[in-house]
DNA sequence: TCACTAGCTTACCTAAAGGTCAGTACCTTA
DNA sequence: TAAGGTACTGACCTTTAGGTAAGCTAGTGA
């Protein structure tokens, strides 16, 4: 495990104290990496989807975190709610197009999570 | 707020339930994007660091978290370090390989939030 | 002799994230 | 007539992330 001397540019905004403590970012942050925000978000990027799909999608999650997921993504204004008035229920949520845009960014993170994680997890301990 | 219809294509591997439950890139995702392992790798990307620069460009950690969270990221080959063996000790901290991997595409990520991070927060109460 | 430095570790405690379970509304199917 | 599906909410409790503060090491400068 070799350290490399190249740096890769940041954007000139938190070139010093990578964001200040207690900047709105870090809050957008919070929702974003939050522990079910990131799976959320990218069972969303493949499209619309009822309550009961992303249920099963984001495996473990409760009703209760999803809920609350769901709303703060969608106070973000990332996520969009859908209810139809019928009998049961049926809600869809989708992403907005800021969602889009984020969620662009996202997926190849979490693929590169995915593809290194056993990797490194297994050898880590 | 308007729903966009399109989706971004997900890698296939999670194509069906995100990822599963126990797998080992839930455990690689909490470290990567806890509250501060964001920050401490995106101070990384722009190259090595001792302890004491990471204490200030992560605005607000703890001495706790910074050892805490640095052995995290250490145990998985993210981050190396470098300890000079001198009075007062002097450690330096810099990206693996793998490390700059990651935050080429976390740091992109990173700098939309800060973009929207604003808006997004502000509007949203 | 004393304080001061940098880079930690440890013990203790609090706040917040998250889990579990029960309940609700209304209709459909068995 | 009873059970089941769907999309939730609320009460209550546990777990964990994280904060605070003190201590430690081994030198150097005052």
């Amino acid at each position: 495990m070799e350290a490399v001397p190249q740096a890769v540019p940041l954007p000139l905004a938190f070139a010093d104290g990578v964001f200040p403590a207690g900047c709105p970012s870090r809050t957008l942050l919070d929702h974003i990496t939050s522990k079910w925000g990131v799976l959320i978000l990218i069972a969303l990027s493949e499209g619309e989807q009822r309550w009961s799909d992303l249920r099963r999608r984001a495996e473990g999650i409760s009703e209760k975190m999803l809920a609350q997921t769901l709303k703060t993504l969608e106070r973000d204004g990332l996520v969009s709610r859908n209810a139809q008035p019928v009998i049961p229920p049926r809600v869809d949520y989708s992403l907005t197009e800021r969602g889009y845009e984020l969620s662009g960014l996202l997926v190849p993170l979490v693929a590169w999570a995915f593809e290194n994680a056993e990797d490194i997890i297994n050898s880590s301990r």
